[in-house]
DNA sequence: AGAGGCAATGTAAGCGCTTACATTGCACAA
DNA sequence: TTGTGCAATGTAAGCGCTTACATTGCCTCT
């Protein structure tokens, strides 16, 4: 994987008939040289199809401008509005965007890292509070700017830029309880190394130990993807003791649900509620709509890059940015069956 | 942004007592380093938080075991999985893969190939065939290594790793006229700068036209949105002479299409079929599960960097892989109605 | 006419790393 | 004892770029 014989400033500079600090300045401050001199210069870098390497400026300048994302997978609608966001602030601001994905896996989250700031990373963004006690000390030894999104607590040595995952799900799920529900079921996400997950669920579960009367009937854990969660939602009703609400890890696990629940022939919302979480397009598509939390995700993505632009540009008491979550009711939730 | 004062080589040589040679060997081949030199070194780089700089090694090395993708944009669950396919099989060949969006812009897709190229992508993995010719010279005079993906031609002088969307969508079309249908409206993506979108476009229009009593009754064009596909929808709906079917530029619309069809009271399939093309996750959940055309997006994404990896590696006498795609029939597609 | 100022350009050092080549020191054979 | 060979390490050049400083030449002012 040579990088085969790519033009360099000498070649352009030789080709113009200049020297390469002309040229570079040409480039870099093009009012600092001569007209003529200019010309020869663009016409050189085109015919030679030249291309700064950008390491090497990074070497000379010792500037970046360049942040880089991990989040855990492209292949959740999840982070993709917010991703989107903050890559239009970023760039507003002429920092480049480096992306990388996890998988879920910390260790590989902290390789990623490695990765990104190896490629001039000045900042990081991280998603959730979960990784290595070596990811943590390894950004803290080099003292490495970075946000964590997709969660939020108070009073940590963390800037968060996120949402309350366990409050936004307690809250949902109180929500349920006042339709009346009084036999829950809860079909998490995989709670390994995902500490949002894991709120979502402790949420979900501390709101109905907190009622009187209701009770989680089943919790069982799956990986957002609709065939899990269809499967996981056939397993809970293959049990007695069906639950009458069924509270979703994301809106994927949700959607899964649904389909299992039609699968055995029952009614939503008549016979079994279905909430999900995030508010991802999809949930407002399937039939019946999905009741669902809003998570701000263009917000969100657009505070966590102002925010790192700033303690990356050393901005002193900077502090992170709660953001609330909104209790979107569609048509699968609805009344406790009377009597099922 | 810069850099800080991150540790270097020499750093981690001072700490350990050793030559910035020693401490390079240690890192990238261990074998040629004594034991103690060794264990010196690697406490001196966890104590310090050492990083490499990519830029300055792949600088002295000339490699950079790098490639890039170029992407429209993360929020259509379109190329989710196949850049995840993409990139594990580049991980499996230890080359790290950086990933840029263009928004579906020419101008931005040329800005995104230059950056990615000068931070070291000795490949490129580039969506589709619209782009300026700037960019095909650029590309050129450079040779630079690049596979197409999302699309197939044959006997070009490109290598393309994909389907063929014309053919594709004229099949579609064809299944749906055999279904009895005769008036046929077209939501189509915004085709400005996406000739995925009109190639789609343009062979459904050519399978109605090819038809002997069919006729295309309404083309209207919208961003991949589901809102848009709603509000398209809704468009074609308020005209006289509603069609029976719709084949929609991809699911995103089609599920917009569908909530409009619903909207106006029209039951899906009895009143009116509608077809997606992509089978994203959305086309199954959907009420009626949407019909639709899979994109074998997993092995397309392999295919592209195996042979992506090839030509960066210069192998001779290279083609390009041309996929099958598959009509995927649900409930939103039935007979025409009987006179409507 | 000569001095001074300024715009345009060149020279060369140095950014963090790898690596060919040189050096060191030790074990072992003769 | 004196080489020899080899493993471990050091030395220093150079990768492509930027930039402080030096140089050049021309225009303007007195």
């Amino acid at each position: 994987m040579s990088m085969k014989a790519r033009p360099t400033l000498q070649d352009v500079a030789n080709l113009a008939g200049v020297s390469t600090a002309t040229v570079s300045r040409a480039l870099n401050d093009p009012d600092k040289v001569g007209q003529a001199a200019r010309d020869r210069i663009d016409n050189a870098i085109t015919v030679l199809g030249y291309t700064p390497n950008f390491g090497a400026r990074a070497l000379a300048t010792n500037q970046t401008n360049t942040v880089g994302a991990i989040i855990p997978t492209l292949s959740n609608a999840m982070f993709a509005s917010g991703i989107q966001a903050f890559q239009e602030v970023l760039s507003e601001a002429a920092v480049t965007l480096l992306i990388a994905t996890s998988g879920y896996d910390p260790e590989n989250e902290l390789r990623q890292i490695k990765s990104l700031v190896s490629r001039g990373a000045s900042g990081l963004l991280l998603i959730g509070n979960d990784r290595l006690d070596e990811t943590r000390k390894y950004l803290a030894t080099r003292r490495t700017p970075h946000v964590i999104s997709w969660c939020y607590h108070d009073g940590a040595d963390q800037l968060f830029v996120g949402f309350d995952n366990y409050a936004a799900a307690y809250d949902a799920t109180q929500r349920v309880l006042a339709n009346g529900h009084k036999r829950i079921g809860i079909i998490a996400g995989d709670c390994t190394s995902n500490d949002r997950a894991r709120a979502r669920r402790d949420g979900a579960i501390a709101a109905v130990g907190d009622a009187p009367d209701a009770q989680v009937v089943h919790v069982v854990q799956a990986p957002y993807r609709i065939d899990a969660g269809r499967q996981a939602c056939e397993e809970i009703l293959s049990f007695a003791n069906r639950p009458t609400a069924l509270i979703c890890g994301n809106d994927v696990l949700a959607a899964g649900a649904m389909i299992a629940a039609r699968g055995v022939n029952l009614n939503i919302p008549d016979d079994i509620s279905i909430v999900g979480f995030d508010d991802i397009g999809l949930a407002s598509v399937v039939t019946p709509p999905m009741t669902t939390v809003r998570v701000p995700q263009i917000e969100m993505g657009r505070a966590a890059a102002a925010l790192l632009l700033d303690v990356v540009a050393g901005k002193p008491d900077l502090s992170g940015v709660r953001l609330d979550t909104q209790f979107i009711e569609r048509g699968s939730l609805g009344p406790a069956p009377t009597k099922g």
